[in-house]
DNA sequence: ATACAAAATGTAATCGATTACAATACTAGT
DNA sequence: ACTAGTATTGTAATCGATTACATTTTGTAT
């Protein structure tokens, strides 16, 4: 292993001067700087991070959580904060939650532990308490997600309106009994997209039936096996709203398991509009969430906050856009099942 | 900031007796014990893990480089190597290579500056040479991919063998006009898939055309593309085997935008065996690698190197099956436009 | 009570860089 | 030639833990 003192030693200088050079601090002559390059090359020096993290007090590295690997919604957004986070000469560090609270606690104490400068939630079930004492102290950044009266920075869409007006847009084409599967509700981002909805209803004076509301876990799975329960009812919905592009999928798949068709018998509508959902036949009527975007603005947000800049606001809401495809159509009999 | 030497002072110990206690290193009188983990309590003390990877020269952590986040089969990939790693202590560095040499490279320098003990490769179009000597030096795996003629320890599917599978599914079937839809042949992966399909032909003696090998990338829009490639033939094949599940169901895609239909007139066959081969329509026939087992076992390599432990052997196949389901067919015709 | 081994604890070096402060070299102006 | 001021370089403290080695305490056998 070859250390500083080896390359100062070679270049004939002291490890401070090494050190300069390999800061660009600018005030090492050229002709010293040139020699300790040298030297540099000549035994392939690496400085080693770990002593100057340790000296420094920094890691370059963030951290994400991410609720769900598998869920490809979730690998645009990445995408689009490791962008900002290379340019910015950060690593990221990508925490998997399994969908599990106690490994999303976990990922907490990395950044407690100091391994990393600062932490994007694109999940938010963790103990509100918890996560606000911890983001008094360390820079942390919702994504997506957010959290009900707290003052952690975050970029999302509006949640609420824009499934509003995923719902108005069934309603628009005449559908009355709407079913409706949320995401989970323990957290607020599925609470969100269930106001939406009732809103829409409400606003219209429609009805909201319990058995027509029925809790997903954003999974295909779940989407699949809850359209299986509406299908069940004597009286189905003409129209569904489910809460992610996944689970708007698995419940087209049931409504053709029971041979019927989308969207001549049943309307889907989903959200986030990942890229199956276009490639899917019919191709899904769904809300574009600018995943990308997000990204991005949440990693800008973050490093701001590594670097104690002050935020101009700190509720960052982006455009979404409600993307018209097939699997929604006009209704014409209140009821699938006409006699 | 609570440093070992606060803990120390409230504990009446020393810096050394506490450092005793947290490793656990059994020396520690209990009562002396008690009193430092109460120390450690009261004060909320979180040891710098900094100072102590610069100390142990360790990280805990691993760099895991995959090719392309978005693709889900390497998520499933990535889970076998997060449950092993957790289990074992390890933390995970992601490095998303964007599909991109260079980016590949770079994350070869995060494990050269020792910021990570060790690194799983998800892909390999480095520099052979490079590579092989930095594998000579730190702990390196190979999982899906693996090098022609290098010692790296890998873990994968027997890509030739299975591709021969495929092939003979689709010959079996009658076909003999059929099309290839290779991955990059700069990754000995593509150059494997071809191969298994070029042996197949030949055994089963079929010419093979150069016209109906074309060169893909392993995305959805190369699949697409290069299908109509083929449709554009004056005799396009009447199957069609696509080194991934995404090229082909972009494939399936572009033959259906030309108003035919899989498997009536053209059988498509993928590999990988992705959640959305088996949910889109025809259901995808495919080569099932078992992901989640490779990423474990790549995982539990790792470790054997990090830790020094001799490895029984370094070359890990694990099986691959064929998945039938609805995109394959028995071939009618030779030409999928009769006069 | 004594001697010796084993157990428990302490002291201080160490990991490898960065950087505050000190020291020296150089420049220009008189 | 001398001096103030700047540019360059060096010395040594520092980050916060771990651990080799030294020392003290405890336990056991005689």
């Amino acid at each position: 292993m070859i250390r500083i003192v080896d390359v100062a030693k070679m270049a004939n200088v002291s490890t401070a001067t090494v050190s300069r050079v390999i800061t660009n601090s600018g005030t090492v002559k050229r002709e010293t700087t040139e020699r300790v390059l040298e030297a540099i090359e000549l035994l392939n020096y690496q400085p080693n991070v770990l002593a100057r993290q340790l000296r420094r007090s920094e890691t370059n590295t963030i951290l994400v959580v991410v609720p769900d690997i598998t869920n490809t919604f979730f690998s645009k957004v990445l995408r689009g904060i490791e962008a900002v986070a290379i340019e910015n000469g950060y690593q990221v560090l990508l925490g998997d939650a399994l969908n599990n609270v106690e490994r999303e606690n976990g990922y907490i104490n990395i950044l407690r532990q100091k391994k990393a400068d600062g932490m994007i939630l694109l999940t938010a079930r963790i103990d509100e308490g918890l996560l606000d004492e911890i983001a008094k102290e360390l820079p942390v950044v919702l994504a997506c997600e957010y959290m009900e009266g707290s003052q952690i920075p975050t970029v999302s869409i509006d949640n609420i309106s824009s499934s509003r007006k995923a719902a108005e847009h069934l309603i628009g084409l005449g559908h009355q009994r709407i079913g409706f599967i949320s995401g989970p509700l323990n957290v607020v981002l599925g609470r969100d997209r269930l106001k939406g909805f009732k809103q829409a209803m409400s606003q219209h004076g429609l009805p909201i039936e319990p058995l027509l509301v029925q809790e997903g876990d954003f999974s295909y799975e779940s989407g699949y096996n809850l359209m299986m329960k509406f299908l069940a009812l004597e009286h189905p919905p003409t129209a569904v709203f489910a809460a992610n592009d996944e689970m708007a999928i698995g419940a087209i798949k049931a409504i053709k398991f029971r041979g019927l068709s989308v969207p001549e018998n049943i309307s889907v509508i989903g959200f986030d509009n990942i890229k199956i959902s276009s490639i899917f036949e019919p191709a899904l009527t769904t809300i574009a969430q600018p995943a990308y975007d997000i990204g991005q603005k949440a990693m800008e947000l973050l490093i701001k906050l590594i670097n104690k800049d002050s935020l101009t606001k700190n509720q960052y809401m982006l455009e979404d856009e409600l993307i018209i495809r097939e699997s929604c159509k006009k209704c014409l009999h209140q009821t699938i099942f006409p006699k």
